[in-house]
This record gives C-alpha cells, sequence and structure tokens, in this order.
DNA sequence: TAGATTGTTAATCGATTAACAATC
DNA sequence: TAGATTGTTAATCGATTAACAATC
C-alpha cells in the first residue's frame, strides 16, 4: 500500500484476526463489521475503516467470508508463514513461554532458547536443548533471527537487548518489567502485567 | 478529582511510576518531564499534561522530587497497600505467574490459586496451596477479593470468567487468548504475546 | 538575578463516528 | 425487488503539541 497506516490501526489487526479465528472454530462462515464490533467492544465504523485500509475484503449485503478476510490479515501482517523466535531466558516465565502451545498456527515457532545459569544451560525444555548466551549472537546471525523474546530479570534485560539488536534482531518482546533504550528500527513491545492491574485498580472503588 | 479523566492518561501513569522507580533505584532524587520523556520516548509535553490532571506535583525551575510523585501516582492508582489476588489455572503458565516476584511492591499479593485438575489441586507452589474450583466463588466472596488472573486454557476462560464476576471480581488479568463478555462495570486486560508479535511483523521486512 | 522548568492555554493534528450512495 | 451491509466522505470529537507566563 502506499500511504502510511497509522499505527494504532495495525494494533487493531491482530485482536480482528483472533476474534476470526475463534469465529471459525464456532463454525461461522461469514461475519459482518456489526457482528465483530459487537463481540469485541469496537465500532462497526471502526472495522470498516481499518479493513478499507488495505483494501476492499467484504460485500455490500452480505459481509465478509471468514477465511478470505483471515487470510488477507494474515498476509496484512506478514504471519502467513512462521517466523522463528529466540527465547532469552528458561527461568520460571522463560520455561512457561517455550511450553506455550499457543503460537502454532498464529506465525509463530520459538527455534531456540538461551540462558546463562551452569545449571539450565544444557537442560531439556520439551524438544528444545537450552543454549549457552555466548551462543546467543552467532545463533542469531546465522539463521537470520529477526524476532527475539526477553524472559531474563529486569537488571539483565539491557545487556541482552544489546547482544541482539547487534546481532540483527529488529522486533523484541520484552517480558523485564524496564524499558529498553533499543535504535528506532528495533520494535519493542512489552508484558507487564503490573502495568495491566495499575491500569484497572484506578477505577475500583 | 471531579472532571472524568481520558482512560488513555489512566493507561500512561502506570509507565511513568515504573520508570520513576526505575530513577530511584538508579539513586535519582529529582526528575523533569523532558528527562522523563526522553527515557520512555513521550513528549515533555504530554508527561506534563498527564500529570497536571491530578495535581501539581512539579516545581518551576527544578523539576518533580522522585519520591513525591511516585507517592501521589500511588496514590492516584490505588496502591499503596496490597490488592490481594485470585489466580485461576496452575498448569505452566499459572505457575510462573504464581512464582513471579515482580507483583511485590507494586500494589499486589497472589493470595489464592485454583485449578481443577485432580492432580494439581492440593498441590504446593511455593507457599501456597492449589484450592479446587468449587471453593472459588466462596473464598472470592469471603476474603472480599476484587482482582483475578485467568490463566487457562482458552476454552475454559469464559466460563471462569463467569464465576468471578458472579463472585464479585471486578478486574481480570486475562492470559487467555480469547476475548471475554463481560458486565460493563467489570474491567479486563489482556495479555497475548502473539497479539504484540503480529503487530511487529507488519513493520519487519 | 539568570536559567530552568512547570502548569496551562490555544492551535494543531489525528482518530472516530455518522451518514449514505453504491451494490450485492 | 427489498433488505442488508459495505466502503468512503464529511463532520465531530478528542488527544497531542507548541508556546509562554508564572515562578522556583
Amino acid at each position: 500500500m502506499p500511504t502510511i497506516i497509522p499505527d494504532i490501526v495495525i494494533s487493531r489487526l491482530p485482536i480482528y484476526l483472533r476474534a476470526l479465528e475463534r469465529l471459525s472454530q464456532e463454525g461461522h462462515e461469514v461475519t459482518s463489521s456489526h457482528e465483530l464490533g459487537k463481540r469485541l467492544g469496537i465500532s462497526s465504523a471502526q472495522i470498516r475503516k481499518d479493513l478499507s485500509h488495505f483494501g476492499g475484503f467484504g460485500k455490500q449485503g452480505t459481509g465478509y467470508r471468514i477465511p478470505y478476510l483471515k487470510d488477507q490479515l494474515r498476509q496484512v501482517l506478514k504471519v502467513e508463514q512462521d517466523w522463528e523466535i529466540a527465547l532469552i531466558g528458561a527461568g520460571d516465565l522463560g520455561n512457561a513461554v517455550a511450553r506455550y502451545r499457543g503460537f502454532a498456527d498464529r506465525g509463530f515457532r520459538i527455534a531456540y532458547v538461551f540462558d546463562n545459569a551452569p545449571d539450565k544451560v544444557g537442560a531439556h525444555i520439551d524438544d528444545f536443548e537450552v543454549l549457552p548466551m555466548d551462543r546467543l549472537h552467532e545463533t542469531i546471525v546465522h539463521n537470520s533471527i529477526r524476532i527475539a523474546m526477553i524472559a531474563v530479570p529486569a537488571e539483565a534485560a539491557q545487556i541482552v537487548a544489546d547482544i541482539l539488536v547487534e546481532a540483527g534482531i529488529r522486533a523484541i518482546l520484552n517480558y523485564a518489567p524496564i524499558n529498553l533504550v533499543v535504535p528506532s528500527d528495533v520494535r519493542v513491545q512489552y508484558i507487564d502485567p503490573v502495568i495491566h492491574l495499575q491500569r484497572m485498580t484506578y477505577y475500583l472503588p
């Protein structure tokens, strides 16, 4: 697409895609901006507007064919094939992330797990072996990995991020509760449950 | 405060608080909207505007005293004391969440863990015992729990949410990758790593 | 005092919504 | 055809930014 799409639009596409996958599972073949909006608590106008940035995916009178729209969104988001991910940190959280079944079929596959604790290196989590941190750089470079997840303690997160960026990582999902400093062409997303909780307590009596 | 504060402002306050905690740890006593903004990639004007909704926390010429501002933000967000949380789901993810040390000192404490798998009920995760699901309702009511975290498979999440709402839960942090339907006076926040990843792949070449 | 930085106002920018012609 | 729903335009709404007087 020629014009630049607002990031806030991009941020909603995965939500639409997730809802469409759910609708598929429930046996639906077709949906409408109205139905989707009601499920998601979003106005139907916004959904139509968002989708129209990428083309006309629907039909007047009938709505959207779910398999087609899913496919189109996957293409837009570039998740038709699986991206290999490097996971750094094999503690409780890293373990849980490594075992999480939810990445499959949604565009991602954890390919390598790293840690620097001597008692963890060489251990197995399901099918993969925990690799030592000194193999991090070479592994990323060699396998052209573009995405990494950080699941190390806050103190180590920035150091890990620096190595990742240096090795060519361009997208980081950071589970450590600190802000990372990275070059502007590297994207970072944060997962910090406390941030979400604090956002809700404001409204509690 | 009399006027209603935009939710987008509220959503940034926990980020500010986290950054202030970090600055404290690094030994800073004072900061400015400019310094804070540079760290967070937010304009200084926005930070001043956001904070000014709740009062004048700074001093012209010198900026903000960090301990004072932290304190004020904690009060605004209602996280000066710890909220007790019920965690539902003691699988890999539930385990990792239950063991996570990051809730302490940020306003939260996991108080109860539930699961319905016979091999998990009665087991211990650190100091707490996994309770059976049929004790969920009574435990929440009895202890006036207001916040819950859902870490069960997607198929079970809505059923669990219904029980939680019925029992008086008013804020839910949902780790299951589905949209929950709840009454409008119940807040839900979602943690789905795939959503964040898909938001980043759009920008990858 | 001079320099710095706040809190706030007004201007700008951008996102959401309402409405409707097009059309399946 | 009649009913439904899209894609899009224009209007509204809200959020961000720029600028500056106040003042530490």
